[in-house]
DNA sequence: GAATTAAATGTAAACGGTTACTATTAATGA
DNA sequence: TCATTAATAGTAACCGTTTACATTTAATTC
């Protein structure tokens, strides 16, 4: 591998002349420029980034810290990975995963954090050195990239009134975190709005608790009925219940998921959805982060994505 | 951040003699050790693994070139990702992610691929210069990663044969790669085994796709039959057709799909599949490469991981 | 007890870049 | 015209670690 020096030498120019064309063109002649600009198209130059990392004290990786508990494997934030991952390769920098599991947290230039307990922020967030953006959460006096999910909730209850259902449940994931609060209260609001009940309901993110929920619920109830979820696993729960059950989506029941990932496209009916563009926001994620990095840490302010509603045939035919 | 030399300060010693503590521990005087030791505590040293890698002439890097056209995001590659994300950490590693549409590789210490076609062992893998782990390939020449396929189709159509099912069509992707022949030789030759007649059908991987063709045949079809599929989503896309035409599964179509990545545990009924243990196989690349790498591009052999057969209500109850 | 060898530590020079400073030349201005 | 400034190129030191070699001290040999 050719290193400055050596497309130095074939320039007949110093190392620092070389240094130069590549970071400040414009400081060297044009005569010169091109010299180091052929020398270094034949020695097939690629810079060697440990040096750079070296002088300036770089490590040239960012974390990513998945604190979630189940599965980390999930689709979603896998999602999350590849957008960062393939932001991050265009600028040189390389990616390392980090799970609650994994002991310590090491040497890196920036982190994105994404899964946190309300706790996690006093026990890990707040004693990182390094540039920090915040995935799927908002938080005060950080920066972040989110989707507007009360925006999302609403969205998605009026596309069920519009559709002519009054009687519409919530089933929501039973955590303490601003996202799950963001689409009850976007579900709770337009509800109130209508003069009509809220019902929220909220168990662990399993498809079959969901089917088990609703299943009871249906089971009793004898009018048009349908299911706002907080995601599409719940969604897809309350499809095969309504199945098992035999009765037809969407006319006795309509059902709505949240996330747009994958398992949306799968089940059928195919479920209404709210999609997060998530690849995209991952991309976001890492840009902040290497621009915060490049500014010494400076505030960067926050991202909110709008929600995109998918209207499929769990709501409509 | 201290460095070596902050601890060699501390300890009143050179930085060789702290180099040597974490080196060649042996060469050094338990006595200096010690007070080595102690020093990097207080100073909760960490080495710079730029440094380390300017001299060593690494990068710390390892790239995962997916070479798949369509999408990038699949489970499959996402738990892959994970596998080798997981592993690559503990050893100091870093992981960057490289498409078909990225333009260029650049440096790194080694790499995985996945997803090739067959031009591309001439195209790309060739012109490498650094180790190389294929995974879910085999190709002669190369250290690879990979499930035993024509294993796993005998196991599933047996399976099905002993249930009592004579009449079983094969559902494959088409797609000129050495995993899918296998999967095909499997079928075939079970099936040859009982004087059975194989039918291989192959389309591109895609439900709806499956759930076309499937219905085509379902509808002129009177007898008991099954469809084994080598992917789950076409698994899937048959438990779909089947449904449209009300028939029951398992009594009149048995399904099974290949992958077990997810999907197969959302589709309902849940589909009897073969599972690779994809992220353990992940982990397995990352290790073999890393090894390699340290053998200075020594041939590390190949690692065939038996394939699981998950027995679910697509073909039983 | 002088010569040889082994063990333990230290010194200096790399690795490939960048920063900070110096030196040269040409252009500008009073 | 001589001093000042701007533009251009070069030199040397440094980032944190390791490699290769040199030095010191202790242990072994005859």
């Amino acid at each position: 591998m050719a290193t400055l020096s050596d497309v130095a030498r074939k320039a007949v120019v110093s190392k620092m002349t070389v240094s130069r064309v590549i970071n400040h063109p414009e400081q060297v002649s044009a005569e010169l420029r091109q010299l180091v600009y052929n020398s270094m198209k034949e020695l097939n130059y690629v810079p060697n980034y440990a040096a750079q990392a070296l002088v300036h004290n770089r490590t040239q990786v960012i974390k990513l810290l998945i604190l979630e508990e189940m599965d980390t494997t999930e689709p979603y934030y896998m999602n999350l990975l590849a957008g960062i991952a393939i932001e991050l390769d265009q600028r040189h920098y390389s990616l390392q995963l980090v799970t609650r599991s994994s002991h310590t947290i090491g040497r890196c230039d920036g982190l994105i954090v994404t899964g946190m307990r309300e706790t996690d922020y006093d026990h890990i967030i707040s004693h990182l050195e390094q540039p920090v953006i915040l995935f799927g959460e908002n938080k005060k006096g950080y920066d972040y990239v989110d989707v507007d999910n009360k925006k999302g909730m609403q969205m998605v209850t009026e596309h069920i009134l519009n559709h002519g259902c009054q009687k519409i449940l919530f089933y929501g994931i039973e955590i303490d975190e601003p996202f799950m609060r963001s689409r009850i209260e976007g579900y709770e609001e337009t509800m109130k709005m209508k003069q009509l009940l809220p019902q929220i309901n909220l168990m662990k993110n399993s498809s079959h608790i969901a089917q088990f929920e609703a299943e009871k619920v249906l089971q009793k109830n004898h009018e048009r009925i349908a299911f706002v979820c907080a995601s599409d696993r719940l969604g897809i729960g309350v499809v095969h219940a309504a199945q098992r059950l035999g009765l037809n989506i969407p006319y006795d029941v309509m059902v709505t998921g949240f996330d747009g990932v994958f398992l949306d496209r799968i089940a059928q009916p195919k479920l209404t959805t709210i999609r997060q563009p998530i690849v995209e926001m991952g991309k976001t994620c890492a840009k902040l982060l290497l621009d915060k990095i490049d500014q010494d840490g400076m505030k960067q302010g926050n991202r909110i994505y709008k929600p995109e509603l998918i209207i499929r045939n769990s709501t409509t035919t």
